[in-house]
DNA sequence: CATCTACGTCCAATATATCGTACATGTGAT
DNA sequence: ATCACATGTACGATATATTGGACGTAGATG
């Protein structure tokens, strides 16, 4: 994940790094593991990952299910995160918005943001027919290989963007590179138009529209988009981004601000 | 919060601990703080909280937000929060079971866990006439303080009871003392009648209703609640409990069960 | 039976994280 | 002007957390 982090290698890694290096991985996987399996794929000494493990399940962050001493993530994760949501109440208009997308395109209608340096589908709502989507709800994604990727970081600078962007992460998913500095342009042009649309990276049957969510700082907080088959992308442009933009506006009297306080 | 652990005095604190005690500490406050407010409030040294909240900041745990160098919980909780929701697949049913319950009673509905050794309002429906609720959806409260209370540790022996309980927290919001024993005691009575109800304790003007909603394991890992004014709880006793114990049996076939794997 | 791997625990060495303290700044009260 | 307080930063001492490696077990494989 963070392989940038071993900059000299030889140091230590601090406790506090290593444990949510182990939350992220969990997520990843989206599934209970042993410790040992752990330590293992991420790399980290075995007797740290035991010792970090024991004191997340002791907190509560971490909890013991699928048997044979498999750990996932506990229930207090989930009470500081609905903390987070109530603060930043971006649910429920999120939702209500996803939907109505849905119902106007027929479409599947992704709310998305940063995770860190990576791209995150945060919620989704399946369009008419649904087919197989390459990118769950929850996954990180490298920035590169998304359209919503190239409104995310429109904000920094060319330089800040190559250093944001984990330098493996330009080779895409069928194994080609993508020159940063092509990147870098459809960044550029995704920030004037507002908008990016590009056949998916990801598959070779689906196109992707999308629109940024822009929060008060007046950069892309987040992006709405619409994955759809080829045809019918290309058939529906214009109505498809007009909706787009329509939620879009809506949401970002809501998004990212706080309820009180 | 937690008092307890400075056992032996003159120790430090594990990096780790700290950083989850500050999160807590958010989370109850549920506002954003500067790094020396927190560090004053939960009795931290200043220079260790602020190389913990700069961690976690880098780690995109906490944010600043609200301005003036105030961090909250960042929106990385909110990912790992989602994956643990996600895993353990209990809201939609929640949710629709709550909907259900307000439908039939009018009543406030509420759905509790336990909150380490504290209790917690998951998720709450109000009811017709909404009134002032003490304990908000989030809040942690002393365990002896809630009918719920008596349910969620009723899988526990007398010793660990008195072990798991904090015991500042048999102090009651008025200032009285409730003997430990006679918890226990009410504990028993609510574990063989599976269901448990009083005039609540935190203010003066309402009945709880509460039922446990079992796990895997068998014991209660969740309660129902209603909570109603006095008058009316008691004159629809016999049927609320009907309607909470549906429902519960209706929630134990999906709570805590993971989805797949 | 011998060997190998997966898994968990224990331990000592040392790199370093925590914490007390001092310093710098701004603000408001006296 | 002087004091008190809140806020953030810097730094060295030392308690300790992280780590590699040894050890023990169990199951699989040859």
């Amino acid at each position: 994940m963070d392989a940038v982090r071993d900059e000299a290698a030889g140091k230590r890694a601090r406790g506090l790094d290593r444990a949510f290096e182990i939350l992220d991985f969990l997520r990843q996987k989206r599934q209970a593991l042993k410790p040992n399996e752990i330590a293992a794929q991420i790399g980290a000494p075995r007797s740290s990952v035991y010792e970090l493990v024991n004191l997340l399940l002791s907190n509560g962050i971490l909890e013991f299910t699928g048997g044979e001493g498999r750990v996932y993530l506990g229930r207090k994760l989930y009470f500081l995160g609905a903390a987070y949501e109530n603060h930043f109440d971006f649910t429920r208009e999120c939702e209500a918005t996803l939907e109505q997308l849905a119902d106007e395109t027929r479409e599947t209608a992704q709310f998305c943001m940063l995770d860190g340096n990576r791209y995150t589908v945060v919620r989704m709502r399946e369009g008419a027919r649904p087919f197989r989507i390459s990118t769950d709800v929850g996954q990180s994604v490298p920035i590169p290989w998304t359209a919503s990727g190239r409104l995310l970081v429109a904000h920094l600078s060319n330089e800040e963007i190559l250093n944001f962007i984990p330098p493996q992460d330009f080779r895409l998913p069928g194994g080609e590179w993508l020159e940063p500095q092509t990147f870098i342009a459809e960044v550029r042009q995704a920030e004037r138009e507002g908008l990016f649309t590009f056949n998916s990276i990801v598959d070779s049957f689906t196109h992707c529209f999308a629109v940024p969510v822009r929060g008060e700082e007046g950069h892309a907080a987040a992006t709405l988009c619409l994955v759809t088959p080829r045809d019918d992308g290309i058939a529906n442009r214009d109505r498809y981004l007009d909706c787009l933009k329509k939620a879009a506006t809506g949401l970002e009297h809501a998004p990212s601000r706080p309820k009180r306080g």
